[in-house]
DNA sequence: TCCCTTGTTGGACGATCGTACAACAAGTGC
DNA sequence: GCACTTGTTGTACGATCGTCCAACAAGGGA
């Protein structure tokens, strides 16, 4: 007769992989004030401490998780540009509206977001790690703007007004999605970004 | 010899007001992780108990306060417009661009707005608060831009993309007021706006 | 002057927090 | 099959959390 093990070893990569994707299912559901170690470890199935094996603490988990979510909104965005083929304004309008259909546009992303925008008044080394995240999106978007031909001058102003766009949109759908739905956001970006460039 | 008063009496509508006042000081100070009963008592320099006596717990607290600070918000936007005149389009300017000035744009207001967006999805009684707030700031920009010439059936819309377009340039200037200055946003607003109208 | 209302105090209470750490066991190399 | 490494457990610890409430006192009315 085999006895059950009393756990599992998991690859380092993976246990963090799995305690970052728990931190992010426990912000969407909690929400910042209900997400703690103890919450986290129960919901990735594991022990309390396994938490502080990984993480220097709970901070620099939630820091982790924002910029594992930012990779996979980024992946996303990477998709659709990719379906957009290479004609350079349908590729900027891909990147536009990306954010406003699953999996971007979504509650629980935003939870993640909020967590750690709390964080970064408070620390300066997380306020690096926004301040590069969002030097990166905006570059990408700057690169696009480029291609369909606006003079370098004005792609840095252009690039932020337009992030501004896409930031406030999301943030407001998914803050509240009964206001407008992600199809008329789509729409108000597409005539914006029509205007604008 | 008069003995010193162990404590003062307030006007209980001061003391909601200074406890208010004390918790936007608090969030500021010590973001939302560090915002507590005692912290804001200590603020206020009342004791603990007060703060049960006066409100219903620390997200009620938390939501009176993002009211509280929003109305100041929306009296700075009054000032603005009062100081453009009668045209409409400089109104309409005035309002785009007093949101990237003192005493708006403040990396301490915007502790308390990630506070209160943090308990939104959580919330439904603070989900509908949000929901008044942004309806009304929304309203007042539809009749400005009304009052410029914009068709009533555009107005909803374009609306939309300039709250969306003034929320995320302020956000990312309180978020990392590196990355662009209060100037910078405010024509980087006014040039998109001229584009949008 | 005295009493009565009530704003205010300050601590008790149980729950939960993040962290630390000694003991255990799973998997690997030999 | 044995020892060694280390991922993992579970708990203990002190601090801090939000809430509650009995006692106190300030200020106003009779």
């Amino acid at each position: 007769m085999t006895a059950k093990p009393a756990y599992t070893r998991a690859e380092p990569d993976a246990r963090r992989q799995s305690l970052i994707a728990a931190c992010a299912r426990v912000l969407a559901r909690e929400g910042a004030a209900g997400t703690s170690v103890r919450a986290i470890a129960l919901e990735a199935g594991v022990s309390p401490g396994l938490v502080g094996h990984y993480f220097a603490g709970i901070d620099a988990l939630v820091a982790e998780t924002y910029a594992h979510v930012e990779a996979q909104v980024s992946a996303a965005i990477d998709a659709a540009l990719d379906a957009a083929g290479d004609d350079p304004p349908a590729r900027l309008d891909a990147f536009v509206t990306a954010s406003f259909r699953a999996p971007v546009a979504s509650g629980e992303l935003l939870a993640t977001w909020i967590a750690f925008w709390s964080l970064v008044r408070a620390r300066a080394d997380i306020a690096r790690q926004h301040d590069r995240q969002y030097a990166a999106f905006r570059a990408r978007l700057e690169d696009l703007l480029g291609a369909c031909g606006t003079p370098e001058a004005d792609r840095r102003r252009s690039a932020i007004a337009i992030t501004a766009l896409i930031d406030g949109l999301w943030l407001e759908l998914c803050l509240s999605p009964g206001t407008f739905a992600g199809g008329e956001a789509q729409a108000i970006a597409r005539a914006a970004l029509r205007r604008l460039t």
